[in-house]
DNA sequence: GTGAAAGCGCTAACAC
DNA sequence: GTGTTAGCGCTTTCAC
């Protein structure tokens, strides 16, 4: 039935921890012991068994990444950075979808912190530091990612859209808009509400119009673009920020269908989440705001391996920044 | 420290017998027990070690998903079904992210089925069903999904786009195209082989132009249409089908950008994999294609589950069909 | 209705 | 340079 170590020793003529050792290079074995033990495991087929092993080390080089929503281009392209970083390093991802519910999230933090992954990385949906908190063991390795809070407990990294929001609605300003919109995500995250205050800020210092009305809150999941955009147009603004890119290109269609072209009828900034290249043609006439998402995975990535390595490394707080690119650049 | 089963005995005052069986409902125990175990449960914050108990059982309650390309929806769509369909079940998913390469695929099969996961789902990428057969231990559980093989050894879900493409073929043909292109995914896929002599008995049966340069090959990775429709274009076509959803859409702008109007200067057939409804506009024009990404996501996360159950249970090939849908439907 | 105890396959301290 | 062996935390058989 089931090759063990046992049987690899026996037919080696070697104990069970010269072969351990052999396999994981871990103390001196002499070149020819090492061949009977490849020999015999070569004839026998045999593989360790991972769960022993993780059982007996405590090690299951695996981790588990919270994500939001894995068919959002934006997250997908995430988890596939951060994977390519892991798997570079023996590590393997459990992914756990929350749909941005908060229930969803919570049992999936508590299923894989029970012994199932190494590390935990989180975009939470979470509304409170404290609902997110509770639910991780003392001591265990997590990192946040793209969404933070105010408390510095964990590590984190995320990105920083504060400049680039401000600086597109001051450039919207300057180009003679007056009633300036802004879409954005879920209200409780960290990113919507840095978002939604860079562009307060401008717009106040822009002396652009401030009216309650035009904010307005997408949901990142479905697309309430159609919404939040009539909403907006109802308020004749001559100017849109829109702050997540799948709401983006959803609006964008729409637009058109309405028959309202982007640089002509009114001014765009939008972020984008997808491949640039191949999305010139919509985005042309759009100012685009670029998350540097695969840095993101990366980073993530890195930072969580080394919360396991040092646990008690000080805390990091990486910020990355995303690229503003007016439009026709 | 850990809490173990052990403490959680000795503070219940019973064994640690009884302590599983209470928390697995595996034997009677009296009501009165019961509920000491849980008051000295919860007084501890003990939570059953995965890894022990998957060494234990064997069950690993994991499903692994070799998948050739997280970023496309098309896949990213189909994980979340099968995550969606799998957490029902208490099983997680590992995914292994193979970027159509076939040796990422090689290494990803060898260590998820080294004891780390219960079964397999593979979207293969893989040239020769002999390559994959060969790192597949005697009678694990495997369910092919979308890309499947000549022989039938394994479980399979995927989707037939035969009569799909046949019908638009001909449709495209009724409406006066003569030289109508096709642009394919990767040679060796299942897919692709079967839409080209899908497009090819169609192109035969209607008497269209039969030409090898009508028919291109891209890249299910990048986007590597606009060659493709580069050489068709220069073989002046005046009909188009596209069988990747990723490929269309780049296909579109490009389209675009050389002021080319599907519907007008040539008639275009499309795989759409994402939100149709968002879409809708740049779609206006061209006939689509929609494969039942969701049911395939389901189907495959039933169907593993179910070889795991009873891995004696005969091999069932699955075959979804996709809906065809002319231009302004 | 409950307990005692034997391992699952592996690693690593300790011994030589 | 290699062997012996305890034990990781849990499930489960056998016994009462």
């Amino acid at each position: 039935m089931k090759v063990t170590i046992s049987d690899v020793a026996r037919l080696a003529g070697v104990s069970t921890a010269t072969v351990s050792h052999t396999i994981n290079n871990t103390r001196y074995v002499s070149a020819e012991t090492k061949d009977r033990v490849y020999r015999a495991i070569a004839e026998l087929g045999y593989t360790p068994d991972a769960s022993a092993r993780s059982f007996r080390t405590g090690k299951k080089k695996t981790i588990g990444f919270i994500v939001p929503d894995i068919s959002n281009k934006f997250f997908a392209t995430m988890i596939e950075s951060v994977e390519t970083c892991l798997s570079a390093q023996g590590y393997h991802l459990i992914i756990a979808n929350t749909k941005e519910s908060m229930e969803r999230e919570e049992s999936s933090i508590r299923i894989l912190t029970a012994g199932l992954v190494d590390g935990l990385l989180v975009a939470s949906t979470m509304e409170s530091f404290e609902r997110l908190d509770g639910l991780v063991p003392a001591g265990f390795p997590v990192v946040l990612v793209d969404r933070t809070f105010e408390e510095k407990k964990y590590a984190s990294v995320c990105v920083s859209n504060f400049q680039p929001i401000y600086r597109s609605v001051c450039r919207l300003a300057a180009r003679g808009c007056r009633r300036v919109g802004i879409i954005g995500g879920i209200p409780r995250l960290s990113t919507t509400r840095e978002r939604i205050s860079a562009y307060r800020e401008a717009a106040a210092d822009c002396g652009l119009t401030m009216d309650p009305g035009l904010i307005q809150y997408g949901d990142s999941m479905e697309a309430g673009a159609p919404r939040c955009l009539d909403a907006l147009l109802e308020q004749n603004c001559d100017g849109i920020v829109i702050c997540q890119g799948l709401m983006a290109s959803v609006s964008l269609s729409y637009l058109r269908k309405k028959g309202l072209l982007p640089g002509r009828d009114l001014s765009l900034v939008s972020f984008v989440d997808y491949n640039i290249q191949s999305y010139d043609l919509y985005y042309d006439q759009v100012d685009r705001i670029i998350q540097p998402v695969e840095e993101l995975g990366r980073t993530a990535g890195e930072q969580i391996l080394r919360r396991i390595e040092k646990p008690d490394a000080p805390v990091l707080e990486r910020v990355l920044t995303s690229e503003y690119r007016p439009c026709g650049e």
